[in-house]
Parts: C-alpha cells; sequence; structure tokens
DNA sequence: CAAAAAGTACGAATTTTTTCGTTGATAAAT
DNA sequence: ATTTATCAACGAAAAAATTCGTACTTTTTG
C-alpha cells in the first residue's frame, strides 16, 4: 500500500478522472467501456491503472462489495488548477493573458459564453 | 534520420522549446546552462533531447558551425495552441470557459491584464 | 452442485521519456 | 606541436507510463 508521490495525473489518468468525474464513481468495467469509446484498452489494463491511482491517492476504492467501486480522490477543481498552473508556466512563460487567448482561439466560443467570461473578469477585478 | 511522429512536445521538450523561443536560437551548451536554473541536467542529457528533437522535426539544426546551432521548427503559437487545445479536451472537456476561469485564478492577474483580456473578448465577438 | 462468467491481484513485458558515460573529433591554449 | 578544453555521436541504462497475460476468487447460471 505504499504510497506514490502526489503529482500531476497523467494523460491516462486523466481520462480516468474524467470518466469518474462526469459519472461520480465507477466500477472498472464501466470506467473501461467508458474509454473504449475513444480508445481501445483492455480490462486489465485499465483495472490496473485504477489500482495504481487508488495507491497513489488518485481514487478512493470501496471494496465492500465485491465490485469494486472507485471515487475520483482529488477534485475536478483542483486538478484543473493544478494543469492549467503548469501550463501556464511552461508553455506560457506564466502570462494568463497569452493563454486565455489561445483558449478562445482553440475553440469557438459562443456568444453565451463570452458574457459569463465577462463577468468572471468583473468578479476578478472586485477582489 | 527517420523520422518519429509529429505529437506533443514532453516536458522536458517544451523546457527546451521554451529556452530557444525565448532566445530565437542557441548551441546546446547555451540551452544546457539556461535548463540548470531550473533543474541540474548533464550536458549531454541536453544534447541527446535536442538531437532527438531535431530528429522529430521539433528543431532545427544548422551543422555549418563547430557548435551546431538550433531552432525551434514549431513556432510557440503552434504549441501553445495543440496543448492548450488537448488540456481543454482531457481536463475540461471542451469548455473553454472553465478552463478561462481556472487560469485566472491560477494566478493573480494584473488590471492591465483584464484590460487586455476584455479586449480580445470584444475582438472574438467581432468575428 | 458444477460450469461458466466476471472480478481482483500480481508480475512482468512494452513503450516512452529521461538520463548519462564513453568515444572520437575539432578547436583553443600553451 | 602537444596538450587541454569543448563538442557531437552513439549506445545504453534508468525511470516512468502503459499494457496485458495468468492465476486465483467470487458470483451467477444451468
Amino acid at each position: 500500500m505504499a504510497r506514490r508521490k502526489n503529482s500531476r495525473p497523467t494523460d491516462r489518468e486523466l481520462t480516468i478522472l474524467r470518466i469518474l468525474w462526469d459519472n461520480g464513481s465507477g466500477t472498472v468495467r464501466e470506467v473501461n467501456e467508458a474509454m473504449n469509446e475513444d480508445q481501445d484498452t483492455g480490462y486489465t489494463t485499465t483495472l490496473k491503472l485504477m489500482q495504481i491511482m487508488a495507491d497513489k491517492g488518485l481514487l478512493r476504492r470501496d471494496e465492500s462489495q465485491f465490485k469494486h467501486v472507485y471515487k475520483p480522490a482529488m477534485t475536478e477543481e483542483k486538478a484543473q488548477k493544478l494543469l492549467v498552473g503548469e501550463l501556464l508556466e511552461k508553455a506560457f512563460s506564466g502570462s494568463a493573458e497569452k493563454l486565455v487567448m489561445r483558449a478562445l482561439s482553440a475553440k469557438k466560443v459562443s456568444a453565451k459564453e463570452l458574457t459569463k467570461i465577462r463577468k468572471m473578469l468583473d468578479e476578478f477585478e472586485g477582489k
């Protein structure tokens, strides 16, 4: 049960977290099936990944049932903050402004969303 | 000289790209010294990384001098777009709005920058 | 209850990324 | 011109991330 270091989730781990964040929790089979929509992955592969993640403290596992049920141990928010923070430093030299710009140009954003973003800006200014 | 697949730069590769983007170009020694400000790295480690990156097509190499000079082959913009796009899908289910929010809360953003961001929003709305 | 199905544990192979030692070449210094 | 410092090439080790086969256990089905 030795814990490994608590750091940024890897790509594959993020895929699993995404599924669990969306569903709240899930068994290995459920997660595996969701994963297969994107990329073929053997059942035991997913199992192993999830076991490692539980070991690392990224997931919590309920073993009371035959089919173990896993939940994210890291909130979506925390992971997002972590990942954005790292990307910000690594790829943008810390310029949030530029990151925002790229985010907006990476994907078409609706007028509605733009409005929401403006509101957020106001809030951030308030503080 | 076999090219490997053209994909997202790894962490270490990004560090090197960052240095070269900032300086325009550089020799292995220059890059290595810049890298050491963050994290101790042997000279040959940096060399090997840069050779692999040239092989992958991430860097271009001028061999006309004894000290080879390397340049980024991928623009900062393109890499940023790539990375943000992936993060957007992987960690944010495609919600640029949320990503922007996290970016703003990941780092204190000056009033000046907030203004710039507002301007960008207006431009994006225009289109 | 026996057979089949579905599950976990475990170890290990594979692949990718990161690291560096050694060798032989070129340039600079004495 | 000999020695010393700097460099690129190369192979390979080490570390990290991903993948899966096999064995054993529990549940479900016939």
